[in-house]
DNA sequence: CCATGCATGTGAATGCGTGCACAATCGCTT
DNA sequence: AAGCGATTGTGCACGCATTCACATGCATGG
């Protein structure tokens, strides 16, 4: 139980009765506000102190309906007839999506690996790549990025040390479900998994997936289809 | 009950009559073959030559019921009382997420860009990056995972020799929609998008995206929620 | 040759996400 | 001061996806 209420939680609009914590935020949303923020972000220098929810849909290329709803679960009023301010919206999503910053730890540094800890758009995210470890010993003590690789079965003393609280999974298949298991036992509850493998995790854990090849499957099967129904050439 | 659809014609779902396409697999179907195939793929080798929803949803980790009805859209049929056959699956299965090999062409090659051309499991999966343009000259002329870097402007041409039908969007986020538009205009209308940007297609123009940073932010919000409402420490 | 057991295929119920449509409400103008 | 135009907040309906539950049907053993 929470016995002093932070501002993160003071944003959270509905008061539960019990429970003390809030906001039930729905996956969608959640998926939509990093979105959101960029078109806030865009348009915040832009001397322009309020949106319309019809505006940031055109920024964010979705309904201005669904703007609106999702925003009421941040917790954010708008004013009627005018709009949304945009200092405030700003403050309040990143508010919701760990305002601060929160290191990151990447596990298994092959090409992937090596590619997401030098991805510029984590650091700015206010993710920082704070952690490189891999099971080649080979790759050990390299510098990547800024940050040493240490070994996996360091794990759990590098994570300690700089505190990261995500996990990165970029290893191949097959050693997918030993890294994943290696980041719970070093205290990682929200995962993201990279590798082209189902892993089992349990139910406190967060896992989200990345599966690079299954995205192009699905555009080849589109395509495939399109070519199929209508035969034309390219030239 | 006000609606006149007639049963038969919802039925009517195997093979149009006239057009000679038929499918219309559901987008989220269409992301679980390929986990579907993986687990073929793994259970093959193991001398067995039949697999049960069971089995391969345990191997996938969904639902068996989902499994059958995934597996009901690509036309296999399983055998009551023993499973699928493997082989049939595969081949199937296969066939229906463009069945042969369809090359790449990729657009940026920064640190992303570049971590995509080496990607393993693009070739594996039947991907393979043919070709690579960039707009910055000192790139051009680059040999990276075996390919020679050629200037954006070249795309139209490097694409037509290539025969790339997929385009993958590797730039940073304020070159993203002049990177779609330069591979609409070089006849690709299937397009995977990593810049952390909304972009506007056509509706002819399959578009998807793969957002790194938000997916962070998603793991991050559970994270935090998580730590409001338990605040527990490491140790 | 028939009974039995097992796994498929699918009808139906439920839940989530989306988008429309409209009342409620605010600031501004006259 | 009051009406007006603009924009929010949300009830509602629709459609897709998931999951349960069960009848259907095949293969094997006695």
């Amino acid at each position: 139980m929470t016995t002093d209420r932070t501002d993160a939680a003071a944003v959270a609009e509905a008061v539960t009765p019990e429970s003390g914590i809030a906001d039930p935020i729905p996956e969608a949303t959640l998926a939509r506000l990093p979105i959101y923020m960029r078109g806030l972000l865009e348009v915040a220098g832009a001397s322009v102190t309020t949106v319309s929810s019809r505006r940031l849909a055109d920024l964010s290329g979705v309904n201005a309906a669904k703007v609106r709803k999702d925003l009421s679960y941040v917790g954010t009023r708008g004013t009627r007839g005018v709009g949304y301010e945009v200092d405030r919206l700003i403050r309040e999503i990143g508010m919701v999506l760990s305002g601060e910053v929160t290191p990151v730890v990447i596990i298994g540094v092959g090409n992937l690996g090596r590619a997401l800890s030098r991805y510029d758009g984590f650091v700015a995210g206010g993710f920082p790549v704070l952690a490189l470890v891999d099971a080649d010993s080979s790759m050990v003590g390299r510098r990547i990025a800024g940050v040493i690789v240490s070994h996996v079965d360091d794990l759990g003393k590098v994570v300690a040390e700089t505190g990261c609280l995500l996990g990165i999974v970029a290893t191949p298949a097959h050693a997918a479900q030993v890294a994943v298991d290696g980041l719970i036992a070093a205290g990682i509850r929200s995962i993201l998994n990279f590798a082209p493998a189902v892993v089992s995790v349990p139910a406190e854990v967060e896992l989200r997936k990345v599966d690079l090849a299954t995205e192009l499957q699905i555009l080849g099967y589109h395509e495939h289809r399109r070519e199929a129904a209508n035969p034309q050439q390219v030239a």
